[in-house]
DNA sequence: TTGCTCACTCGACACGGTGTCGAATAATTT
DNA sequence: AAATTATTCGACACCGTGTCGAGTGAGCAA
């Protein structure tokens, strides 16, 4: 009864192709106009003190339009969350794939890539976050994303491991990748609730290397 | 309009001593019954899945009688934080003050507590840390407690680097104590959300201990 | 042009939850 | 016993949700 919604958006159009411009039909137009409504409320309040007539006053139509588009207000953060997760994935594959630059190099590169797209897209990726333990749906896309980086982040710590260059376990390769990708997570988390400040980034950034290097290789400098 | 709720539950009785167990006026037994409730049906749903009256039926009265218990659902979160938050000073205790141990135990100490509180009180925690987010009163509790718990960490590590046996900042040791007490609550959150194991337990206090030994001292072994 | 269809929109409705009020009752004090 | 205070209740007004059936209009066929 409660969890019965199936992942694919009710009566939404079928695949609105994201690069195909032509042809926008309307329905895509006001698609459009929901999300980008819901991208703005969510600066200000959390996805469920915003009311569904406020998506719909935002891009001007009726309450009752909004669930010919959307299943529910999770469906947009769904949707939402899709347009967020690519560049997510960029900066996990920084740290995979290093040449020969020194280990501090490549995670600092990416946990500052992690923490720059917090910044851009705080208040989506914060409902996201949140929504995971209420929307079947979000959840599952999320758990998606986690399992990729710490199976790859896994996947490092022990060619580092092998390579003799990182402590050897225990803890797990998979243990540890876990904790530090979580770790990543809430401190961006509430990075981003804080007000934008080039400084506390940087601290944030260092403090977090310094953790990863010290987790993963135990020495510092 | 949103935010105006003050910080004491309305009508509730002023100070229902914990100790004096006397005169127990019918007001502290009903308020009790709802806390039960409350605590019980946090094993199922969240917080904000959980209607009023599935409260009040639960503790055998009506509806609107329970508006002159509690402010609302959130105040009774916060009573449910208060009987849990001592036992938590506990297990912060246990880090700060260590003898002529090694530091490994009483940081494996510290943590073992943590998670055992989580598997003893995880909905009620879980609960109150999503809360957080919605809740001023929640918030203002919680931040409280995380900040006795930065503090003293930051304190220890301060002690130990003046010794010279843990690795010297950058990163501060603010921080450091940060992060690290952030990650213990972040994966006790999410493995009191997993089924009851002693081995998944005892995974996950090893893995944070590695951590934190790692992240304070450099070195684990 | 007419007429058909299909994407899209709307207002009305039933439902369920919240919070408040004033009156009724139980407990305690004077 | 009377007065006061604590506790409970039902009724009410309000708000947000999700569904339904009835439109509307743009494009397309004949």
């Amino acid at each position: 009864m409660m969890f019965g919604m199936s992942p694919r958006p009710a009566g939404a159009p079928p695949a609105s192709g994201a690069g195909s411009r032509r042809k926008r039909s309307k329905g895509d137009l006001t698609s459009q106009a929901i999300l980008d409504t819901a991208e703005q409320l969510l600066e200000t309040k959390s996805l469920d003190e915003i009311a569904v007539d406020e998506l719909t006053s935002g891009a001007g139509i009726s309450r009752s339009t909004f669930y010919f588009h959307f299943e529910s207000r999770e469906a947009v953060l769904y949707a939402l969350s899709e347009r967020v997760a690519e560049g997510l994935y960029d900066s996990a594959a920084l740290w995979l794939r290093r040449g020969s630059e020194p280990p501090a190099e490549s995670i600092r590169r990416a946990i500052s890539g992690t923490v720059a797209l917090w910044r851009a897209h705080g208040p989506v990726l914060r409902a996201a976050v949140r929504a995971r333990d209420t929307s079947e749906m979000v959840r599952g896309f999320w758990s998606e994303v986690a399992r990729k980086f710490i199976e790859s982040t896994a996947q490092q710590i022990e060619i580092e491991r092998d390579a003799g260059v990182a402590v050897a376990g225990p803890p797990t390769a998979r243990a540890l990748a876990t904790v530090l990708v979580s770790m990543n997570e809430t401190m961006c988390y509430s990075l981003s609730l804080a007000r934008k400040s080039a400084a506390r980034d940087r601290e944030m950034v260092e403090t977090l290397t310094a953790v990863w290097l010290r987790a993963v290789y135990g020495v510092s400098r």
